[in-house]
DNA sequence: AATAGGAGCTAAAACGTATAACTAAAACGT
DNA sequence: ACGTTTTAGTTATACGTTTTAGCTCCTATT
């Protein structure tokens, strides 16, 4: 491979010329015109290509952004990852995936992230204990971190997440412009997600001047399809004769279920009852009827995700450690209103 | 950071020493155990890492795998590459994304992968030009390659690709065990794919005895829904009532709308019509009725490439210009047949 | 007793770049 | 004419490893 010294030698100039002019780093130093020509002509001659690799090490910078996700890792995280490629792809950073389990990371984990002496890093979908450990680990070293995921947030690093009380609000003010006033929610039980959405739905109830009865606020599950339609038939039975005429869900496949058992209750869809889910799931496009949702635009916090980690890195150690602003920590994705067709205005007189 | 020279003072013994001991590469040199302990110990102390970047360096080994691909990848390229992740992971290695556009590669590209000083690349999903430049480009530079699509195969590098004769085997297999004779065939009309596809249908026919009028035999379109829905029609209007009892289709878009055009004609699925699909697309399990098809483990092709071109890296240099057993360069990865609701036995009598 | 050979280690030279510190010449103001 | 500043470069060192060649001491062989 052609090097520095190789050019230098054909322009018949100093390798730290070559350096000055065609690493492009230090612009304090001053190089004539021609002597800039002369070089490039020579390293197009030769053919020479800088070595990143010989940079980062001299530099100290490796332009290694670490990527710590869960092994089997789902549809939303897959389209945060695309989006934090796309933004190091624009930089010229490499990624150094890392698969770990949910909920503990092992020492041949961190030992890699150190070895490489990661420029930045970024976390998705992990468990408490893990997260925990990586922050120790990633702060003892000054490694600034983006967070990407619903957690509380900590001293170290930034947290990215999709803006839940937008969400709720804009499917609130869709299902209200609609005609709807006797709303229920269906959301999950456990974590700050559940938390959030359950919030944002009451303040968003009573910002638009309605009221629900408490048993028209369901804490359902996540996951298990038994509990979610469990929670379901509950609340259409207590509900008796007096039926919500929408039910916000917060997320998909709780909606989902929603449809299946209100169609096999003889509810009309989306005539009698409008229902709502949430995250845009590639199969929530083909529920029947076609779910209005909330797209959280995943791809869009790996992007800003991974931006925000390389500007932390490229500014250096100074802003690394204490991250600037406060407000500047936690960073809210938009989220966008996708009206299909789960929702419909009220039957009249309802 | 604490480096080798840190922890050889505290052991009392050369860097070179610490190198010898840690480094874990040149295992010609002999330390005693006792050093060993010594030098162990020392490193613990410090927190000594190694640093993979000084050692890419020295070795002019990156480490790097490049991964080209176009810049809007869809479901199926998004899985290759979280097989790729996986390997990587595995082994340590690094990943340098490039998005590209599909039939073009700008200098730029080139560019990048060669300052990297790519230890290998994976290319997913990029059109004829594209190809051209990139094979030229690593061809020259040395950089072992693998193509994961269906292309022709070239000088330089490995082609990785769904065993297509095996899926269509599968396909008839399954129909032929259910009873059925008369079987038509829709697939695409450009591409490697088509030919591939629809050969393996003809053969695995004629191997079952068995045989179809041309007009069963239906060249319609990828990706526009117009010209599938135009020759799906044709087939059943040209067949008049000697229609057939199933249908293979050679994507899963098609035999969707294959299920819809023959629910409009009145036809009861899957009793009167078998219908199946191919790929197992994230939509597929969600058709009405749920499709069967075949899964061509999109992940199992990313883990299989990257373990490729890793293999390729570390043999050396040696091994990496003639890529061994001539069919060693065209690896085909076992399909799985995904039996659903689209398939059954045919009518009584037919 | 001399010597060959091996075990165990070290010194020193790479690898390809960035950059701090220096120098020589030219430009400038008085 | 003289000191000062600016311009345009060079020299030399550092970055943290790997690895070659060599050195010393010890043991075994002749």
């Amino acid at each position: 491979m052609v090097t520095m010294g190789d050019v230098a030698a054909r322009a018949g100039v100093s390798q730290a010329t070559v350096s000055i002019v065609l690493g492009g780093t230090s612009d304090r130093l001053k190089i004539s015109a021609q002597t800039r020509e002369r070089v490039a002509e020579a390293a197009q001659e030769l053919g020479y290509r800088r070595n990143q690799i010989a940079r980062a090490m001299v530099t100290g910078k490796s332009r290694i952004i670490g990527v710590l996700t869960a092994q089997q890792a789902g549809e939303n995280i897959i389209n945060i990852l695309a989006g934090a490629m796309e933004t190091a792809n624009q930089h010229d950073y490499l990624l150094k995936v890392l698969h770990l389990s949910y909920d503990s990371i092992d020492d041949a984990t961190i030992t890699r992230c150190l070895e490489w002496r990661l420029a930045s890093a970024l976390i998705v979908g992990l468990g408490e204990e893990a997260h925990a450990r990586l922050h120790e680990a990633f702060r003892a070293n000054k490694i600034p971190v983006a967070v990407i995921d619903n957690v509380p947030p900590s001293e170290w690093g930034v947290r990215i997440r999709s803006d839940d009380e937008e969400g709720i609000g804009q499917v609130m003010s869709h299902l209200t412009a609609l005609g709807h006033r006797k709303i229920a929610f269906v959301g999950g039980r456990a974590g700050l997600l559940s938390e959030w959405r359950e919030q944002s739905f009451l303040s968003a109830l009573a910002e638009a001047g309605l009221s629900a009865p408490a048993h028209w606020i369901r804490r359902s599950s996540w996951g298990d399809q038994k509990i979610i339609e469990t929670e379901v038939r509950a609340l259409f039975q207590e509900s008796g004769n007096a039926l919500p005429t929408a039910i916000v869900c917060s997320a998909d496949t709780i909606a989902m279920i929603v449809l299946r058992t209100a169609r096999a209750l003889g509810l009309r869809l989306p005539g009698d009852l409008s229902v709502t889910g949430y995250s845009n799931g590639s199969l929530s496009g083909f529920a029947d009827p076609p779910l209005t949702t909330v797209d959280q635009s995943f791809y869009e916090m790996g992007r800003v995700a991974a931006a925000q980690v390389i500007g932390f890195a490229e500014r250096g150690d100074a802003e690394n450690n204490t991250i600037e602003a406060d407000d500047g920590r936690d960073i809210k994705i938009p989220t966008r209103l996708i009206e299909r067709g789960s929702t419909a205005p009220p039957p009249v007189g309802k």
